[in-house]
DNA sequence: TTCCCCATGAGACTCATTCTCAACTTGGAG
DNA sequence: CTCCAAGTTGAGAATGAGTCTCATGGGGAA
């Protein structure tokens, strides 16, 4: 995590034949720089409040690019707002969101990646992608 | 499957400290009869076109009900619209949603139910409910 | 610089779901 | 059986996340 993403974006948006603007930067850099789960109202206010000139939906386009480009994870934790969460070091995981305090812990393990495509490939499908929550609460 | 549902909703109702109204038994008996993941929508439209005199709202307070006593499966395909299902025989499984034909597939599978426990103990955590789909795509 | 488009902002719009509240039912009391 | 308080319902308004519209603004190739 040093000098890693100079022009990331730069590369998608001209891969993607769009136009660099400072609205894209600016979201992008807020999604990036927090390493949280956010909704895009939480991304949105908190540009306003930096002061930066920004639209709910240039935020909303913005993300989009974002996660088509795999730049951003889109995630639905099941409460109406989708949350989202940079993934530059591009290290794939599910989430565990606490019943009790809300939190989200992040979670990997190789055997039920394995798991799932095995199960997928019984009913002779193979998996494009998933979603995986655990609603759990603490022990004791 | 046989003379097992006579008063099941009867019994929760009674229970939950609620009355028991024809409407109430309309929801629950559209939704029980088919094994299908429905919309509230089409619920609703489907007890309409029966000639049965519901709105709206009550569909959505009945589902509400239903499910807070497990007699219905809430399941979120994440297009916007929530599904429902009947879990009288209640035998939990997951989903596989077909990406191409929007099919979706039950499995349930023991090793992944103990394995997600596992994970989630090395956090500290039990698991209370888990979401769990796999969107895949024919082999070939 | 010029100019063609793409990008943006403000607010209207969509759509599933929830809320409001007057009118209606249920079911226990009498 | 009748009454009536309290729970239910229906119709439509309200909500809220996300999308769309379109007039205006701003990249960037030549």
């Amino acid at each position: 995590m040093a000098a890693q993403t100079p022009e990331i974006l730069t590369g998608i948006l001209h891969k993607e034949g769009l136009r660099y603007t400072a609205q894209r930067e600016a979201v992008w850099d807020e999604i990036r720089q927090s390493q949280e789960h956010r909704d895009a109202e939480d991304i949105y206010l908190s540009l306003r409040t930096k002061g930066i000139r920004v639209s709910r939906a240039t935020v909303y386009r913005t993300i989009d690019i974002l996660v088509k480009n795999k730049l951003v994870r889109k995630m639905d934790v099941g409460d109406g707002r989708n949350r989202y969460e940079p993934r530059l070091d591009d290290n794939h995981h599910d989430h565990m969101i606490c019943t009790e305090t809300g939190d989200i812990i992040e979670f990997f393990d190789e055997e039920l990646e394995l798991l799932q495509e095995k199960i997928a490939r019984k009913h002779g499908y193979t998996v494009v992608r998933h979603v995986h929550q655990l609603f759990v609460k603490p022990i004791k």
